[in-house]
DNA sequence: GTGACACTTTACGTTAACGTAAACTTCATT
DNA sequence: AATGAAGTTTACGTTAACGTAAAGTGTCAC
């Protein structure tokens, strides 16, 4: 069974990225893609990882740490103790970061519904006062 | 009544950021401290200002977003109905970002529930040759 | 009045994450 | 065979968010 493979224009658009980007997340060791010739040719397990790349963009990761993720979880399959006790006390530790950020967002979202109410109280002040002057 | 105001130094310490960076957001026109000579005193709304560009860094925001949402805010002020609808604007689009941090959060969790079990495993089958070895 | 701090401005330096241009190669089409 | 589309490498440019050094001002304790 052949796994499905992906061209570098194909990933770019399907989540709306830059070729230069891709090619800049396999620079900085995030990617891994294989060749045919000197073409990117780019696995399912590629197309996830740079899934996660761009979540963890979102999330404000900067490459180097989702980067020592990435490495961290490789060399897990090595299977050293040591290796594994690092990766369970950094996987802790972004869980941390990630309750953080929910309380965050938690806030965030208190102030915008109250910004929200201040402002359509403030609109409908404005209509009632167009009523007056139409009156 | 006179209420509290800080120094550079105790807003630094208290969110533990330099001051060169206080100085830094206001140079972008984040924060616009009141001056005694040539020395900057900040009021608590200075405070909080700095605690919401705080927070906004830690969900990814721009200095730029954040300091267009302060402005959004205080023009808002004016009252003017095209002001008004551009913030209700803006605040809904910020609510869809949260939305979609919220996800990403969920997932990345996911993620490292299922790394951490996977170590887990892999520890306790470390474990059990050991005691083999032992044996 | 003289350190010793805390504060100030000015300005050049730095890092991350790409953008952009130049100059190829490969391959499919006309 | 030539054109065009998609891929490549190399390398310099750019923006954001500060760091850091230099040089000066204010004021309080001694």
């Amino acid at each position: 069974m052949i796994s499905k493979t992906y061209s570098i224009s194909e990933l770019a658009a399907e989540f709306d990225v830059t070729t230069r980007s891709i090619r800049f997340y396999e620079d900085q060791g995030l990617l891994h893609p294989s060749r045919r010739g000197q073409t990117r040719i780019y696995s399912s397990k590629d197309r996830v990882r740079l899934k996660l790349i761009l979540r963890g963009k979102r999330l404000g990761f900067s490459l180097a740490e989702t980067r020592e993720l990435f490495d961290l979880w490789d060399d897990s399959l090595s299977g050293s103790e040591k290796q594994l006790q690092l990766l369970l006390k950094t996987i802790n530790g972004k869980r941390a970061e990630l309750e953080q950020q929910l309380k965050d967002i938690a806030m965030v979202q208190l102030e915008l519904d109250n910004a929200e109410s201040r402002c359509l109280e403030a609109l409908s002040e404005l209509e009632s006062k167009k009523q007056m002057t139409a009156e």
